[in-house]
DNA sequence: ACGCCTCATGGAATCGATTACATCGAGACG
DNA sequence: CGTCTCGATGTAATCGATTCCATGAGGCGT
């Protein structure tokens, strides 16, 4: 592959002006411009991206690390975050930590041995110390969706707390009294927070959150699955269920399913993020909507200033609850869908 | 951050050794190996993968260049790539066409500049000049899911012909004769090949294919449903729809469902690409299931292959038929999904 | 006409690794 | 006991860019 020496030698001149042009430094003549550019098309030639990285000590390259690439959710946040990236200039870099800590650590060290410039994470866990030092050390992250408690960096998210009031409030005017949770894992902020919102929102219509009504999963279908039948094994089962997240949602749908439940008149199901098959699941499914593209253009616009040296502050965006049928027939609004 | 030269000064030794400890070399003593190991660790130094990169000339990244990420079987793809990479010491950078051919060469360059060491591609259309050029340059390139005549690489894929008999069979036994299919673009493979497989399998059962019938898609929600729209409102319009990919069937449930249709009953849908989702849809949809896993392993593999200068064949593997309730009430055998 | 300032340009150092080559010491062997 | 071989180590070149500094050529003010 042609270098900067190949252009330098067709064109003429050295390989500082090369570069000066390829870098639109001013002091460089017009016909020397115009000599380079020509002997970079017919060399086709390509900047290394490589010796460049190295030399300048920038890759233009963002970092992301998201739970779990199978979550609508994420997808759709990697490919918001993506999109913003590659407006201001930059790759991103997508890890996949499948919920594990072990794998979310690999691909940290793996981008931090790249080099890029910047990281954003969606954490798996409560405390990474591999991610404390990187951010002792310099090393710009912004944490979306979830965070680490102890790690001050700038935090993106969505404020459930108020839909899940709207969403507890409506399963109260529908009659239900008897609601349970599917929890995300504890270590996660997401996963504890909504448990709390779910219980003060209860609170707030004079109901408890027993403890048998609280079900332990960790954002994937299989635990959706089994949270239901445990509830369903309860010698007083709930009227109503809460997934705190979409995959949990569609395992929970799978285990009502399969006990001949009818969703919306037997029991009730609700879920944290809307995704586009809600609509269509039977019944269509209420979900709690989180502004997915915001989130990840506000994420990578806090990177892109910590980068630059700037203090971005941490970025809280409201979620809204969508409602459909799957809690009971009288949506207020029913074709409101679609 | 710590180079090697830290590291080196503090083990007492050159840079050399150093090198050579961390890259397994034979020839350093055991001590010397451990005074670096020492040092290592006492200065937390990882080495800078960019400058390796720059002196190897590879950097143990893969590109991978996929259509369309919102589509849950390209995120599929994109994870049992990344795992098999992962196995084999890669790191993989995703790049997302978007269904754009623009964006998709947007991303083939940038990872080309980024060198890295093999290209995976799903491509959004029939040519693309720039990628035709990396393959003759020498890039290593292997076709996933689709591909573009005339460049020749190894092409992983699966082959849709049988499962897609095996439909047509059976909407034809449950009396569908009037049988429809929204293709995906012509200028992709996967766009143009499930027509004909479709239009092969109809005059089998000596149905005609009308031009009516052929709905033209762009592998997106929208188009699915715009194509049904159109079928719909046709003089005669289709008892059954076939949609060449999810996320189009995904479009034209909307569609069928706003014209009050009962699916299953009043007209059939099935679709390309079988999805979590599709279980419990309303009803479950019939679709050709694709061992997207394996398919992606094959495609890393060969990839690699071809990097250390083999020369893999093509892979084709069988899909298959799911059947569900989505295009009549008889299903063989009905609850062998959950 | 002379010196000074500016602009265009080239030479060479640099980024942080890997690796070819040189060197040195020790053990083997005649 | 000299030489030959081999293992351990260091020095320096190298990868392909960017960029500091020196140099030379004009342009301009006085």
């Amino acid at each position: 592959m042609a270098g900067i020496k190949d252009v330098a030698a067709e064109a003429g001149v050295s390989v500082a002006t090369v570069s000066r042009v390829l870098n639109a430094h001013p002091s460089v003549s017009e016909a020397a411009r115009a000599r380079v550019l020509a002997a970079v098309e017919t060399l086709g030639y390509r900047p290394n991206a490589v010796a460049r990285s190295l030399r300048t000590d920038q890759t233009r390259t963002l970092g992301l690390v998201i739970s779990d690439v199978l979550n609508p959710y994420f997808t759709e946040l990697a490919r918001s975050v993506e999109e913003a990236a590659r407006a201001l200039g930059y790759s991103v870099i997508i890890g996949n930590a499948d919920e594990r800590p072990d794998l979310q650590d690999h691909h940290v060290r793996t981008l931090l041995d790249r080099r890029i410039d910047g990281l954003l994470v969606s954490p798996t866990d409560g405390g990474s110390p591999l991610m404390l030092e990187a951010a002792r050390g310099g090393t710009p992250i912004v944490f979306v969706d979830r965070w680490i408690p102890g790690i001050d960096v700038p935090v993106v998210r969505a404020d459930g707390r108020a839909a899940i009031g709207d969403l507890v409030a409506h399963l109260y005017a529908l009659g239900r009294r008897r609601l349970a949770i599917i929890a995300g894992p504890a270590a996660t902020t997401t996963g504890s927070e909504r448990v709390e919102a779910f219980r003060a929102a209860l609170a707030g219509h004079g109901l408890a959150l027993p403890d048998a009504y609280v079900g332990q999963g960790d954002f994937q279908a299989a635990s959706g699955r089994r949270a239901t039948e445990r509830f369903l094994a309860l010698p007083e089962p709930p009227d109503a269920v809460f997934a705190a997240d979409n995959l949990m949602a569609l395992g929970a749908l799978d285990a009502l399913r399969a006990h001949g439940l009818r969703i919306g008149a037997d029991i009730a199901l609700a879920a944290f993020d809307d995704i586009p098959w809600f609509v269509h699941t039977d019944p269509p499914v209420t979900a709690i909507a989180q502004p997915t593209g915001e989130l990840g253009r506000a994420a990578v616009h806090a990177l892109a200033a910590l980068i630059d040296g700037g203090t971005p502050p941490s970025v809280t965006l409201p979620a809204r609850l969508v409602v459909r049928r799957s809690c009971g027939e009288d949506a207020p609004n029913p074709r409101s869908e679609q």
